[in-house]
DNA sequence: AAAAATTAGTTTAAGAGTAAACAGTTTGGA
DNA sequence: TCCAAACTGTTTACTCTTAAACTAATTTTT
């Protein structure tokens, strides 16, 4: 199907360099596909079965492990997507009476928003399904396969992290 | 920073699936997170080294490949994107020169969508810099470690590939 | 205390994606 | 043969996302 990942590798016996970059390169590809499959259910499963979207789901995740209200800017950085996009989405879900836009305590530039009732027993379902979708989606590998691709990703992670922080620094000296 | 990982695990001796529905969706998040980030690693310096997209710089992948053309459709497929989208796409990659519609040798209504000399040539560039990004973005990884992922993966793809037989023949019956 | 700079959230204009309707071409059966 | 069905690619209307301009409130400087 994706003839990116099918092609024979060549046992150029000159350059273990070019070998490197090639199984980099495909595992990549194939990390990349096996993502957006998932994600793809996800997101098909949520709209099928609960009418609403990722980002939605996300935005309520945040505001239930924090009952007291989350400020636009701060469910913006957690979400990792832009204000604007935050205003949307929570214009839509108050729209629903899934969240409110509660005034701040100290700040009246921000907003506390939180959970509705009605918002969280509808987060409760919708979490609940969506963990057994993950559970059945990863079903292929088992608990110890799980477990040292989570180890692995924390390494991995990490080293993104400090390639993004010299990025960073060479941007300033710039 | 993302507190969904940073969750103290609750050793919740009565139910083990509990503990296994959390490894499931951590370990989610967590692939999730560095996928995300390295597409968007990727998609940066594609925008500020070359002036182009990761869907441009996918579909003269896919043609750099098929030296005779491809089909509006074929594309819509290798990409997994819809066939508006390609046309789009494609409209923009002709605008540069780099890519033109050729006529199908046998049907009139489709295309042979190929790349131009200055097509190529701008993305073995464009593919050289890409292939050295991954490399680097992988770093975190040894050779070992990288290939254990890749046969982790395949075994998750093959697992994914099954449950969406699965769901089709479900729907096809429904 | 007043002015300047910063910050929180919204609005706007643009890009990129989809699904569905559409026009032209091909194909297969009456 | 010829007509209906299916297929290829495009257009259209809509959604989601971002960056940048904007408004209002807060903090810092002087």
């Amino acid at each position: 199907m994706n003839d990116l990942q099918d092609a024979t590798v060549e046992h150029d016996t000159e350059s273990r360099v070019v070998d490197d970059h090639h199984q980099a390169l495909k595992l990549w590809l194939r990390l990349l596909s096996c993502t957006n499959r998932i994600e793809g259910a996800i997101r098909n499963r949520l709209r099928s079965e609960f009418a609403t979207t990722l980002p939605r789901f996300d935005l309520l995740a945040q505001l239930e492990r924090h009952p007291e209200g989350l400020p636009m800017g701060e469910l913006s950085q957690r979400l990792m997507v832009s204000g604007g996009n935050i205003t949307g989405i929570t214009d839509q879900l108050e729209a629903e009476g899934l969240v409110l836009r509660a005034p701040h305590p100290s700040d009246r530039r921000a907003y506390a928003v939180r959970l509705t009732p009605a918002g969280r027993r509808q987060f409760r379902r919708m979490a609940a399904a969506h963990e057994g979708w993950v559970v059945e989606l990863f079903a292929g590998w088992t608990a110890k396969q799980k477990s040292e691709v989570h180890t692995l990703l924390a390494v991995l992670k990490s080293h993104l992290g400090q390639l993004e922080a010299a990025g960073k620094t060479k941007e300033k000296k710039a």
